[in-house]
DNA sequence: CCTTTGGATTGGAGCGCTTCAACACTTTAT
DNA sequence: ATAAAGTGTTGAAGCGCTCCAATCCAAAGG
């Protein structure tokens, strides 16, 4: 910078104005500083520049998995969103362990990120109580186990119980009984999905035969949850599968056993992700709006930033049941 | 940290000693330190340390585009090698715009990376001509147009063009001769696979054959191409599609008009993504080893970054053709 | 002609940390 | 006993930038 000062024969700080895009410097001044800046190659110091200012300008994301195409596309919707705020976003992955997620939140904070959004995360409550104070979160994507008191967190979900419950109401006219929920296991928006699968089979006076077995968030995790219900005198007729990766797993390993979907055994997934649309899966599903949660999750953070709003809000997205091929009549 | 210094009694020299684990610190010291950094909930500040300090400890990465999961496990790859290497990774996304790849470099440079990894990327030598005397940098995945003249490029690919030769191989040993290929467009590794393509074809012997279409990187943008095959007098008889995503946009618009997979047509993608792997897909695809072209991508950068290497190195991984449902010999 | 005004420019302090030379104590060697 | 050689600790400079108050200059007003 300094050299770019005097090659242009000014100060410093006139520089920094230039760069800036102030309006008070001179237009002839300014080419000169333009001219002496592209000459040298000079880049500002974004570390340099975020010091002095006491500001980066950047919202930190931390994700869960960013190999399933939901997360991605919500990173994707956050993203857009951030850019037409002026802001940059940096994205962690937590890789689906926990332990990595609580290091991820720390890096954030201490890179000095304006605003957090937290994508699919497994942290509850207690992991951001400290942090929710120093800066503005914001939850995408998934339900908080234990929810924070601290009124600096603001939540973005598609209802899942609601999810759930349109799922076995499709499935339960279809003339299903025998629903099985293969759920996300520790997974964060599992809880929800499994409470609205249960109150869905209860409403549908089918209470006692509700019936959850462990499975994950990808396509290996269902492996055994399907082998052994196959096993049983009386398997399901239907399966409600966590999310999309995951049923596409079931799909797998069904047709590895025979079974014909749906004519032997009805399938539904949770997300809509591109995968389900694909013809040879047409897999029936839930649709999240993922954009548009991307979107509103950073809105939250700027109306915190920018308008200085101080109590929490969350909005509750309305899921949409996609029905597709893989659900049908139970067999007779 | 002035005040975790005077809780402490120390000065605030002590007190970095102490955060950055050096060993002259006396353990009575250290434990006060500690404590009082923790009583006040002390976050050392990122920016101020990697100005102070001359380093980021940051390794850039920019991709092309985080929705298909071959770019994001590519990304796994570096983010687990970077993590053992003791830096971390910003992950700026260039969703498949150009003019955004050049901001994000941007970007990443003056954030001060120590080192740059495009994955996937568009940009071509041209483009990163200034770059690459600042910050060492390993281009994954992708091939530049116009490679670099400036030493401090180094490339991990896998052979496309000897990948796009295993299929058309495949191909013609199953009887096939009419084989199109539709193209990833202006795609960065899209010319290696189209030459690749042609090659193959004149090896055997299809030379005069040869049919490229445009198509682009995922499943929409197969399409056009599609119907426009379909409608001519001699379709081919087996489709290469530029990757995976691609090939299961052809696999859907097939499946509308009706063809069979494979007694109609046969079908290659690309990548081996976990999508190819879903038995109704099954798509005979070539694979690239993911994760490992991650991790040499960071082990290339850290040559020159601790070992001070300033040749430009290549890897040229093999790839590997995965023969699933998707092909067969061609209709009678 | 001098003063006022207002826009353009600059010096310098400060952002939160690291680092190095210098200092204060101990311990060991002489 | 004194010198030499560690240990631990600290003061202060400096990293590259911003931004405020102060200064400068030219044009306008009296």
């Amino acid at each position: 910078m300094e050299d770019v000062a005097e090659r242009a024969g000014v100060s410093r700080a006139l520089v920094s104005l230039v760069i800036n895009g102030s309006p008070k410097v001179s237009e002839q001044k300014r080419r000169r500083v333009r001219e002496a800046a592209r000459a040298l190659g000079y880049r500002p110091n974004l570390m340099a520049r975020s010091l002095a200012q006491q500001r980066t300008r950047i919202i930190g994301v931390l994700v869960n998995d960013l190999r399933n195409p939901f997360f991605a596309e919500v990173v994707e919707g956050i993203e857009m969103a951030a850019e037409s705020g002026e802001f940059s976003i940096v994205v962690l992955n937590g890789r689906r362990d926990r332990g990595r997620e609580l290091t991820a939140v720390e890096t954030l904070v201490q890179l000095q990120v304006e605003g957090l959004a937290l994508v699919g995360a497994q942290l509850d409550g207690d992991d951001l109580d400290e942090i929710t104070d120093i800066v503005p979160t914001v939850v995408v994507a998934s339900d908080l186990g234990r929810p924070v008191d601290h009124s600096g967190v603001d939540t973005i979900v598609t209802d899942g119980r609601r999810g759930a419950e349109l799922v076995v109401e499709h499935l339960a006219s279809l003339g299903h009984e025998r629903i099985l929920h293969i759920d996300g296991a520790g997974n964060a928006s599992a809880a929800e999905r499994r409470q609205g699968y249960r109150r869905g089979m209860e409403a549908a006076g089918l209470g006692e035969l509700a019936d959850v077995r462990t499975g994950g968030d990808d396509e290996a995790a269902a492996f055994a949850a399907i082998d052994e219900i196959l096993a049983e005198p009386a398997p399901p007729t239907a399966v409600f599968a966590f999310n999309d990766l995951l049923a596409a797993g079931v799909l797998d390993r069904l047709d590895d056993a025979g079974v014909p979907v749906p004519d032997g055994m009805s399938l539904v997934g949770f997300d809509n992700t591109f995968i389900s649309a694909l013809h040879h899966l047409a897999l029936t599903t839930v649709n999240q709006p993922r954009l548009t949660m991307g979107r509103m999750a950073v809105d939250a953070l700027l109306e915190r930033l920018n308008d200085g709003r101080d109590e929490p809000v969350r909005h509750t997205l309305e899921p949409e049941l996609v029905v597709r091929g893989t659900t049908g009549p139970p067999p007779p």
